[in-house]
DNA sequence: AATGAATGAGATTTCATTCAT
DNA sequence: GATGAATGAAATCTCATTCAT
């Protein structure tokens, strides 16, 4: 009874500490430069081990992708109100990023590994059939996408606004963001502040530039997460949701 | 003399023949995928031969970089008139962008390379000083920066746009754009219209993003490049710029 | 008392589903691609039980030999009769095998194995002292051989053929037919038909060719199997030897 | 003129230095055994030389096949007259098989790759028009059954012997005894006279058992090879084909 | 100046085998 | 007795870089 329970929980264990210490290299060393040795060196088991848990390089890089992007999604699905407006829905959707962000790296590294998984994933605007067949487990691409949509449907964006290309192009930048923060501070653990104002930045330029001509751009500010994020452990005061 | 100037002429024309199969295969594979063997056998030359005329892969693909920005900048800097409006020397940047991309890949080479140059170029904002130190060779950065910066003193963007960041943004979402449709679409000589929508579009919406509240979105449009443009050859009738 | 015979039928069980499975593995992949890892999951068992029962990978290929020939050997006993001629026990040898072979996979298994077990395997003339000490379980071997002995004493075969290289000629075709058939119609499923006739074939030609010169090819004729057996299940009408 | 000679001469050397080692590798260990790396320690050499030379293992033990096929049959065509009765011509073959493999260890090792080339290989009669497909370059097999062919018309082999399968048993048992020979002596330099009674053993009886009904078996008679040969080095006096 | 040749270091992956529980 | 977990050793192959000629 408990024996079968406590394996499962130390499989899922070792499982997260493989994950953990790819992120951790990622972070220092970006995607391309990991290799399964160094994984297997840093959480200190064998690199057969490591094929015990994932059966490919690829299969781990994309896990991580994808549960990293599980837990922002359930995150934000746990706050989320359908009827919140569209414009409501993409601040919050910005509110819980920086909270996530605030507790671990995941998003950070979610965003890092973009360049990995990009092959699947179409910049230029594709119909929505080809993109359900080219990645049709991106929930999250989806979310923001719909969110989009219905900014447009709601009037709050213009008419000729591209979801899919603007959604591509949020989530790119917020990668972008990422990798060059990183890379340059060198010191992950310092990142927090300046990486959290120019992903604001932009997120707010690009809200600005498919808002509908002469909306109040009063309705598009996004609060201020200024100081009150940490990279790690629990941050203070959170952004209300203006 | 003759003979001296002889040599390095013909040293010059190796190493352009050099970074010329080295942007070919980029084009068609990606950066990360390049090697230098693959180079050599293009430009049938020996890998050994590469090392003398860059000491380094690394230092190659650097090269590559500034030397398509140095032929952009140079015809930019041929059209640009000191008393254009910031706004009009944006639009007269895109138009070139349009017509340098209609007669060479330099530049979809060059975006498609930043991920690769990105260590040394900052994206979140640092000081002038810190920045010079980091790159002094990117006058391409600069240019842009430049622009910005008039256009917020031109009361054209709104005062708190940071211009290193939106610098940094144009220019890594244009490599993006350019990253994913050459990987998408496989066939490069098909790249063409698509690829210009798409990063007009962007254009657009970071100028919308960072205009001053109230300004008439006219002034903002960059014109219509659709059939207008090839990706190889010289292209027919060009955009006037508006 | 009781308790010890059922422990004891029951690992007999499972060293028995074991072989099954490495059997079946064997049939479909050949020998060498064959891991233990694999028989392993088609047997339900974990890898490390296969080791409670066969101490190596290479003890357990050895004992699937040896059981299949211990149930030829049986079979062939059960219906020879001491004061047959050698040519008659050799028909009835290949009648025999026909028969197991239509009722089980355990000789093409057998077969398929040889080149495994091969290096204990002497195919050039050794002394029987020799011999003995290198196989000493072959029966199957020995019976050939002996028969071949009797024929050469019987004045059926000439004086000068040497029982011990006949013997393993003919083990080593069969493999080789077998390895050859397995691999090139991939279905083993259909193997049948074709491959004994193939195995007839030559049979057939090393009979003629030991024969003393002179003596009748009808006396050597192996009579018919086209049509008669099927790889799996109950085979039908059965050959009468001739 | 001279340079680009000498260059070839020593790529050929060292290609032939990789090629011997492999096949003294080869005939200690048996193929599947042999690793790139230890043919490169062998040779003095690392492991990525290797592949300047053979671009993949697959394609080192093929170039080793087809090479050492290569000798042989053009020492057998140099000495074959097109007029020669089939008989004389599979005689004439077995000759010189005896006198390449008294000068080099070709031949055995050929043999002993039968199985790495196997797969291609089918044992059990398919159409000419299919063989073509599946192995076109084995010129050593079609020289073989087109004697057998040849002796069919001329009336020295019985009319219902299949020649491809002739062929391919030929071929497989010689390999055949080369595996074991070399396998049980261990020590290929007392390989020699064993090992060509047992292959001409067994070449003569399948000569005699493919041959017409009542022909003179003298006619078939191989010569005697006893002591006559050694594995390397010249052999001494030759024999004749009677 | 040019290059063929060589290589060290490292990448991913597989597998027979062991051992604590 | 059974097994999940772990691993050492090895395999194939790649690539940026150096060096003698």
């Amino acid at each position: 009874m408990g024996i079968a329970e406590r394996k499962e929980r130390e499989r899922a264990e070792r499982k997260a500490l493989i994950i953990r210490c790819a992120k951790a290299l990622i972070l220092e060393q970006g995607v391309e430069a990991v290799s399964m040795g160094e994984i297997a060196k840093r959480a200190e088991l064998s690199k057969a081990t490591l094929y015990l848990y994932f059966s490919s390089r690829d299969i781990l890089f994309r896990e991580i992708c994808s549960e990293a992007g599980f837990h922002f999604i359930k995150y934000f699905q746990s706050l989320h109100n359908p009827r919140m407006s569209a414009l409501d829905s993409l601040k919050l959707f910005w509110k819980c990023y920086v909270d996530i962000f605030g507790k671990s790296d995941d998003m950070i590294v979610l965003f890092n590994m973009k360049e990995y998984i990009t092959p699947d994933y179409p910049f230029i605007s594709v119909s929505d059939d080809e993109y359900g067949v080219l990645a049709p487990s991106f929930e999250l691409f989806n979310m923001i996408r719909d969110m989009i949509k219905a900014g447009i449907d709601e009037g709050a964006f213009e008419q000729d606004v591209n979801p899919t290309l603007i959604t591509h192009t949020i989530i790119s930048l917020f990668s972008l963001i990422v990798d060059n923060t990183v890379k340059y501070l060198k010191k992950p653990q310092e990142v927090d502040v300046v990486l959290f104002d120019e992903m604001q930045n932009i997120f707010q330029i690009i809200l600005r530039g498919i808002a509908r001509e002469g909306i109040d751009r009063s309705r598009l500010a996004l609060g201020d997460v200024r100081k009150t994020v940490k990279a790690s452990g629990s941050s203070g005061e959170k952004i209300i949701v203006g």
